[in-house]
DNA sequence: CATCTCGCCGTACGCCGTACGGCAGGCGGT
DNA sequence: ACCGCCTGCCGTACGGCGTACGGCGAGATG
């Protein structure tokens, strides 16, 4: 069986999976298949937007398909495979705003609500590994769409690349943040306000303010301002501000 | 047993046993404990510096000090617990340089820099969520120190406690990505070449660079510069010229 | 209708975290 | 000195995971 264009073990196949190559089916013979690439994909993703990630397992996909786990491999060489499906695949249907003509900060913070919302429908995607991301049609023509974003600003290609790279790290790292801060409130069996109930009277016995007093003053005025130890939607809106600003200084030197 | 100050759970035990609070031990009664808390954490945390965090399991470090798995339960709630300790413990024994007296930006630079070289000997560190940080003794002394850095720039509390998450967060981004990277490459049976070679002619047949551009011309640019398809240092070092020139933005604006 | 092919999937392996409960060793009290 | 309690230790087991392997049976071809 194994060819000369052996696809190899999956690492190889993913990206004929990601374009939907038809394999090297040639002969006819056997049963059809019953269900489909997309199929699975789609039952993938279903299933991650509303049970999270870490309830994407093979069994309960197949199950949802009302098949045997093991029958998802004939789709698909396996999970991590599977995963840059799903990825590509979300990519490719990724609603986008039109920026042509607004000024470069409008249109970068549109590329940044963009990929926001789109952590936001599907909270997996800022969790899958980032490197090597998987080179189908949805992130091509992503790709694309977003470096235009960029386009006419006095970078050169290499500038435009890291710049998309930058602005789209910082969405991923804080959806990252929101989206753990959100399985701790649903998993934790403890409440913020409980935990600090219970763990304040250790702490204010223990915790010496005069050792660290900048931690104790700034700590505290962070506390209440925010009401609690880490507001995502807040560091989002003011990290923000700050990639837009350091992208600002790096386009107005090249305007110059 | 379970007194009105029960520790419960392990997430109400770990703040005690951050800060090495004698337990409720009250009888000398049985046998003495043959480890510590610090035996178990020193060997998780060797055993993840040296194996990396997906080699972290209680069965090995159990077997890295010579005792059973379900022994390890004695000293650590969980191993939850157990990465909170060990994140504590790193973050107290952590090197800085000294900055005091110098401009905000090698501060600020300084401050990114130690935190890198944290994630460069403990690739861990930047794995484990930044949600609901381990508040011990370690981490604390950390949180002081590193804010003197925006001491006296200006900022209020809260703005000194953002513009540090900020900076934080974007170094632990980057060596996360640095860390999946050099993941990819040691547990990939293929390099990025072999990849690329095996992989080019299908790529060359189905992607249409007129369709998208911009995407070719930046992305081959890119890649050229670069050698490979994603340089996580070159990332860092564009990265952090924006962060720091992103709040440089907001500093100034403070100073006025 | 015989035969070939291939999709499907039952079983099993080696991992994981950890709940439960028994055993044995060391200490305090008498 | 001895007994009995307390407690650290840990053997066993459960339910989960990804997936390798190989057999079975259905469907298309000839």
């Amino acid at each position: 069986m194994t060819s000369s264009t052996d696809p190899g073990s999956g690492a190889a196949r993913v990206l004929a999976l990601l374009w939907r190559e038809p394999g090297a089916r040639t002969s006819t013979r056997g049963p059809r298949q019953g269900l489909s690439v997309d199929a699975v994909v789609a039952a993938a993703i279903e299933l991650a937007d509303s049970a999270g990630l870490e309830a994407l397992t093979m069994r309960r996909v197949a199950q949802a398909l009302g098949v045997a786990p093991m029958s998802l491999y004939t789709y698909v060489p396996g999970k991590a495979e599977l995963l840059d499906l799903m990825l590509d695949a979300v990519y490719g249907r990724m609603p986008y705003t039109e920026t042509a003509g607004l000024p470069w900060r409008e249109r970068l913070a549109a590329v940044a609500r963009d990929n926001r919302a789109l952590c936001d429908r599907h909270p997996w995607v800022a969790l899958v590994s980032a490197a090597r991301p998987p080179l189908g049609p949805g992130l091509m023509a992503k790709y694309e769409r977003e470096l235009l974003a960029f386009d006419g600003l006095g970078l050169d290609d290499v500038e435009m690349d890291d710049a998309l790279a930058y602005l789209l790290g910082f969405v991923q790292a804080s959806a990252r943040a929101s989206s753990a801060a959100r399985a701790l409130r649903r998993e934790s069996a403890i409440t913020d306000e409980e935990w600090w109930a219970a763990n304040e009277p250790l702490l204010a016995r223990i915790f010496d303010a005069t050792r660290y007093p900048t931690a104790a003053r700034v700590g505290s005025a962070a506390g209440e301002v925010r009401g609690t130890a880490f507001d995502p939607d807040h560091a989002y809106r003011f990290g923000l501000e700050r990639v837009l600003d350091g992208l600002g200084v790096l386009i107005e030197a090249r305007d110059r």
